[in-house]
DNA sequence: TTAATAAGACGCGAAATGGATATAAGGGTG
DNA sequence: CACCCTTATATCCATTTCGCGTCTTATTAA
């Protein structure tokens, strides 16, 4: 049968279907570390374990939508830069049935992320612990405010460290960064999402020109306030980003 | 209803469920333009537009084995560095059913490409024409050895698009490129690949030194054969890269 | 032997980067 | 109010990287 009789003799209708879901993966940054909120699952499979909220991808719905629906409905979060990151699709991944996810993340500024912890608190914040370097990737380990280990349910952990891989990658030629921060934020802010993002320290004066010389920040003139040293300069991101002069 | 309870109370069996289809970029470089294998549709809806070979996705089968099983079907190959590229999941992507479908691409060296196209009839050579430049992204136009435009079903030209800039992307971090070359390749030969994704040319000197001070090439100390010139040295690509001297 | 062609090596100035240091601007303290 | 503490911001310098032109080398064809 060449591939083209195939398709034209398959009829879906025929073959059991898998069902889709969408997993979203909240995170921020959060104590200088990154961060991202669980749920604590209380059925079987992965009883006491960990787990990201998701929900199944409606006949009707696209897998945006789907995302965003669990967005407002997990998170009471209404807007969000969110990102699709991968799609898992191994038979075994979910003991109860065939379910395919599509990992979505979700990226939030610090106080977003306490408003979502507030208004559902069947939210855990959770520290993400990322045991590898660079592009190296693999699975991360999940950690409770109190430092305790959050095992994490099915194969999120996987999910999460995917995330982890893409944020890194996409750092400084997208606007990644900026979906972490307040409107308003200071280069050491900034520099911070950076550092926890690449889990490395990084060199001030020349993380500085980079930023600026990108032509992707603008300078508001206004100051940090409430500091008892020298405020820091607020900039916004740029909507237009300039070439560098 | 809270999404641990709505989680709770989700029977899958209970809802209309999508079809899941994995579609194949069966990608090389041919006469230094990237290019793919596609298929003409003789069938509605998109008659006589051409499409990416694909297939669905089976009940007890990963996302992985699906696309593995596609790639041997349609290209009569049985093994291809292929990796997940994007789930494209809008509601009205197919209008006869409402198919997910997850995008995989499968990058092959030339001569290999040519196999599959001999052992594969149906399918057809296109040159991918890359409209914008650098990270900016969007979909791409396939036209024919013989130069016509080769117009696209479904959404077939953003996921040949978003490969490309995954492409793009990953090029200098990853081992992409050599799966684009025969075992042995040039460094000429490699530049090529580089140019041939990136859609510019770069220094050859400097691509020279940047390859390799990275460490991952072999230096085999064999030469190419057949050219009425100077000929070049072949280099493989090292199994454990290591650091720059 | 010579011409043609492309590989590969070398060198130089520009640009980017890492790191240290100096200066500025706030509030807190006496 | 003078001084101190802390962090922002600016400047400088050495090192590395990068772009780019040029020179030499290896091979085939004439």
């Amino acid at each position: 049968m060449t591939g083209v009789e195939f398709l034209r003799s398959y009829d879906p209708e025929e073959y059991e279907r898998p069902s889709v879901a969408v997993d979203l993966i909240l995170m921020s940054i959060v104590h200088g570390k990154p961060a991202a909120l669980l749920l604590r699952r209380d059925e079987h499979p992965d009883l006491g374990r960990w787990s990201l909220p998701g929900g199944f991808v409606a006949i009707d719905e696209s897998l945006d939508a789907a995302a965003s629906r669990v967005l407002a409905a997990k998170a009471r979060m209404t807007d969000a830069y969110f990102e699709q990151l991968y799609t898992f699709g191994a038979v075994d991944r979910d003991p109860r049935a065939r379910i395919i996810s599509v990992g979505y993340f979700a990226l939030l500024p610090p106080a977003r992320f306490s408003e979502a912890l507030k208004g559902a608190p069947e939210l855990t914040l959770a520290e993400l612990v990322v045991p590898w370097e660079g592009e190296t990737g693999g699975a991360v380990k999940a950690r409770s405010a109190e430092g305790d280990a959050l095992p994490l349910a099915f194969d999120h952990a996987d999910m999460l460290g995917l995330a982890i891989l893409r944020l890194r990658g996409k750092l400084d030629y997208s606007g990644v960064a900026f979906a972490l921060l307040p409107e308003l934020f200071t280069l050491r802010a900034l520099q911070d999402v950076h550092e926890a993002i690449l889990g490395v320290r990084l060199n001030k004066p020349a993380f500085r020109r980079r930023m600026l010389d990108a032509g992707r920040l603008e300078a508001t003139g206004e100051r940090e306030t409430g500091a008892s040293f020298r405020p820091a300069e607020l900039y916004r991101r740029r909507k237009n980003p300039q070439a560098k002069e």
